[in-house]
DNA sequence: AGCGATTCGTAGAACGTTATACGCCGGGAC
DNA sequence: GTCCCGGCGTATAACGTTCTACGAATCGCT
């Protein structure tokens, strides 16, 4: 393999690396275009002062190199124009329909986004969030954070952050969030109306015991309905991890009792997801033995063979009016906001009455 | 809100934009560690020529002020330490499973991991890798890239690239994948051999005809292996989108005609799932009437209530290898390395003999 | 004691942008 | 003809690292 010889004009330096391609600088613009540096950095920007003339030119010369700049020395002085977004479980499809949200508004404002994978406990995710700011990210859009709040003002000091699917209002930065106290009570409340007594809850087992993570809010909601209804002598909470293989261990937990509850409530449709499964292959019937609900709403439970009870967030909007603060707050607002988009329950075929 | 004054020893500077935090340069490191910034950088890197005392001083230093390097400085000059992943749909949970194998992989080796979505068109991916680029990522893992292979080359004569799930031996890059020929070949003598003949196959609508995307490859699988089984007359592909939607699309256009096939192989278990579900909510029993097998094996397909017939590709060792193929490129090696692995079939609950 | 070799530390020039501060030029008002 | 002013372009100092030189000790050997 040969290093393409550029045959531009003047001297063309050896690439530094072997092998390796230089690509134009704004100084090779500049040079081609026959103006200063200050002066292509100003077409660049968009900047006052410039003639229309030179504007031409340079942007012809822009072309013509095919330059794109240099993002690591932008940030080393002002913006890079991309936002970062720290989502801890790329599995769960939850995160997946907020990307989708967000990622347009961004790209209609010219801001890349970049992920990071925040991994599944709270120190590699507080090493994602850091890695985003040593990257200089103009922008934080932090996706059910499980890090301290102390920590999320730390990191709100130095950019701007915005908070999607934990609650709470903030002081340093945004959150937007649907209620999940209300989401899980319109479960409760649905299959109490269906004449159940007997329901479980599934959460997550994490040792953080912050009230504004959604699943406390969630199982929060799930025990305030159940006394709403007197049934506080049947609160039975299961804690498992949020995936299939957690929705596998609550169902184990359940069936090594001597019965069954009636129904199960499940933080999140992927532990449900899980438990439906593992009911369905025993032979256990759903909905006739035991209902069935989850939470999130996520595409798989809308198929027919599966047809999920579950609660929609809108995660769509919950990532596009993320977007929206993120952009507000760069644009110069520092006032906290925090939103809270209401539930909707979705009523589908692992609920029904129960048998007795 | 009050930005909080960080009572250091000596000068220290009012922070830039009002209400942001400063972060420790290695100057400040060096300078409460009573040596040159050089120093400070020399212990940073593990470089030579620095006494076991200096060294402590300034770890000492570093931890003192939670100092954390600026990977935009660093891209300056040298690595970022970050490899970049670009994915063109975070929905399909392939994606996923291809990320949680390369992501222990790069920590291991001390480098972050950033993702970017690729989005659905070539446009869309091509500005994602050119962020990259832009970001000094110090190599890119590219899953499943629809650009020309021209296009990767030059990406290539840039920095390292490593390009997943798209065959084909290339001058300047890596590539690691399946053979997906054999994959739907395998699918297509699974279902021969069950009794089917009337097979037709699923594959995306996709303007571009480059002979390594997978999809092409899985076609031409379908096609030889049907060949092969003296069934060229029964040839029958249906081009749509690779997502739930797609699936039902692709059942409308089978419903839409005289007869059903006695079997349907989606290129993909996104598609198969569409198929699947809306089969299943139109009362048609699979495998009963019609067979349907996927590709991928993606978690949902394993669940009891779906049991989808599949190919396993083993995304997540496709991941690992991924990495490792880029760790050794970064590391100097510029010999391209073309791998590809077997897939294997998985079948499960939706295949069975035809009933005729 | 002399002298090269080794070890440890520092100076300072990049890297590619941004943005401030300035200079030059032409033209209108006096 | 001055003077000023707005429009346009340039010079240059950052930003926070890396890394090549190079200088100053110290050490080992004759």
């Amino acid at each position: 393999m040969h290093v393409s010889e550029q045959a531009e004009t003047g001297a063309d330096p050896v690439p530094d690396l072997p092998g390796l391609a230089r690509r134009a600088t704004l100084r090779d613009v500049a040079r081609r275009a026959g103006v200063s540096t200050a002066a292509a950095s100003k077409v660049l920007r968009g900047a006052y002062g410039v003639s229309p003339g030179m504007r031409e030119r340079v942007q012809e010369a822009m072309t013509a190199l095919s330059y794109r700049p240099n993002t690591s020395a932008r940030g080393m002085r002002g913006k890079t124009f991309t936002v970062g977004v720290v989502i801890s479980d790329v599995q769960n499809q939850f995160y997946d329909q907020v990307l989708s949200g967000l990622t347009p508004v961004f790209g209609a404002a010219d801001h890349k986004v970049l992920i990071a994978p925040a991994g599944t406990t709270m120190e590699s995710e507080l090493a994602a969030v850091e890695g985003m700011v040593d990257h200089r990210m103009d922008g934080l859009v932090l996706v059910t954070p499980l890090v301290p709040r102390a920590e999320l003002e730390r990191i709100a000091a130095i950019l701007p952050v915005v908070v999607v699917a934990r609650g709470g209002a903030a002081e340093g930065y945004d959150t937007i969030t649907t209620d999940d106290e209300a989401g899980s009570a319109l479960i409760v409340d649905h299959l109490v109306g269906l004449g159940h007594r007997d329901i479980a809850h599934i959460t997550l087992g994490w040792s953080g015991d912050d009230p504004t993570l959604p699943f406390r809010a969630r199982a929060r909601g799930y025990e305030a309905a159940m006394r709403r209804h007197g049934l506080e002598d049947r609160i039975d909470i299961v804690t498992t991890a949020w995936s299939h293989q957690g929705g596998f261990d609550a169902a184990e937990v359940f069936l090594s009792r001597p019965g069954l509850p009636t129904a199960v409530h499940a933080g999140a449709d992927v532990a449900a997801l899980g438990l439906l499964s593992d009911f369905w292959a025993r032979g256990i019937d759903v909905p006739g033995v035991v209902s069935v609900a989850g939470y999130d709403n996520s595409p798989i439970g809308m198929l027919a063979p599966i047809s999920l009870t579950t609660v929609e967030q809108g995660a769509g909007e919950l990532g596009m009016r993320a977007a929206d603060l993120l952009l507000e707050r760069m644009a110069g607002r520092t006032e906290p906001r925090s939103v809270l988009l209401a539930p909707t329950l979705v009523p589908r075929s692992t609920t029904a009455a129960p048998r007795a």
